[in-house]
DNA sequence: AACCATACCAAGCAAGCGCTTGGTTTGTAA
DNA sequence: TTACAAACCAAGCGCTTGCTTGGTATGGTT
């Protein structure tokens, strides 16, 4: 939400994938209604969430919604691609920093508590929770991107498995991953005294012995 | 579901609850409208189910659905109350069954995996993932039934801990499983090849090494 | 035979929903 | 100064929603 006290290489991130068109630059108005969608859905759920609800929290009227999008299942779809764009791109480049199995999980598990209780929080639950709300074609297409960002975690998970550092089913393993760390975007509090690292750290215990 | 091949005490603890008044008899026209709508709220969400749904569910009209209950959230409430209460019971009993902590860790992994893949599935996932359809009133109610059920869990894992087998914080601990569990419901299968009791033991090497 | 609770129907109402339409303002650039 | 796209408003339309109302069928008990 708050522009300005975030790393520089995400604010870089961020600037080059708009400059691709890939995500919607969030200083422009439809980029402020994503983020403003984004809050409402995770909070009051996308069926709840009226767009009128929407229109109100960035001060317009409810018809200047559709200047934007042409359907409220159009706003969904624009969060839900963008925000696995963005991760699977700070995915990537946090896999690049690291040659060490065991610190390229921890990584992984990193980037995506960050994912869902960081910035991205409020997209990112969106798109975990909120997926029975789009219709099939659009699951379809955001399968596509789902499954690069997951292909991501199996290769680094399988490249720890030969290593002897997991014995578990690595499809098992990724998806008790996914339930326990997608999760705690309904239990943990940035304001409270745990940090992400530390529980990056416990995630990793779950994994790796 | 289907009511025929159930274990035969797990029917005894339905028939105790249903005599106590605790859950609804599944064989009245209400137990079957829970069901029905048990399977529609997690299959299409509780907002985008009408009561219309429910009502062609069970082969009635829509305004007949207000015979039983007085409003659609009343029919939400009684599900997450009664499975919760259901659940809870089962844990119980299954925690008495051992006195090895590890066993009985793995008898909470194996009742809560039954509980949202198994019978009282459907209910299961609405509790978890529609927590935000019930109104905060109705989410006070349930909470009283969550914490006991919870209590369970911690004592357990507390008392693990106690002897050596967890490192982990338990209410850290606590919150990845339980994630890491319910998000079960979205990817089994229980007409594939992997069997809960895999899963279970698998979920087991999260907690303990 | 009289009674009554349970389970339902038929019809419809008020409110809220997503979305459309035709027009207006605003900033930028030729 | 004109031109034009982006951003927005005011009004409302057609439809669906949860729920209400007044009445009816059925089976068991007294």
């Amino acid at each position: 939400m708050n522009v300005v006290d975030v790393a520089p290489e995400i604010l870089k991130l961020v600037d080059d994938l708009v400059a691709d068109g890939r995500v919607t630059d969030p200083r422009t108005p439809k980029g402020r209604l994503l983020a403003k969608a984004a809050k409402l859905f995770r909070v009051k759920g996308y069926e709840r969430t009226t767009v009128r609800d929407l229109a109100a929290a960035v001060g317009i009227q409810s018809g200047s919604i559709f200047h934007h999008f042409k359907s409220k299942e159009e706003i969904l779809l624009a969060l839900m691609r963008e925000v696995i764009v963005f991760n699977t791109s700070r995915m990537q480049s946090m896999l690049a920093s690291s040659d060490n199995p065991k610190e390229k999980v921890l990584n992984l598990i990193r980037c995506e508590l960050e994912a869902i209780n960081g910035l991205t929080g409020n997209a990112m639950s969106v798109l975990v929770y909120e997926w029975r709300s789009l219709n099939k074609d659009n699951q379809k297409q955001i399968l596509v991107l789902r499954d690069i960002y997951e292909q991501l975690w199996l290769d680094t998970l399988a490249e720890a498995k030969e290593q002897g550092m997991i014995v578990a089913d690595v499809f098992v393993l990724r998806r008790y991953l996914m339930g326990a760390i997608s999760w705690s975007t309904t239990w943990y509090d940035p304001k409270g005294d745990m940090t992400l690292e530390t529980m990056a750290r416990e995630a990793l215990t779950l994994a790796i012995k």
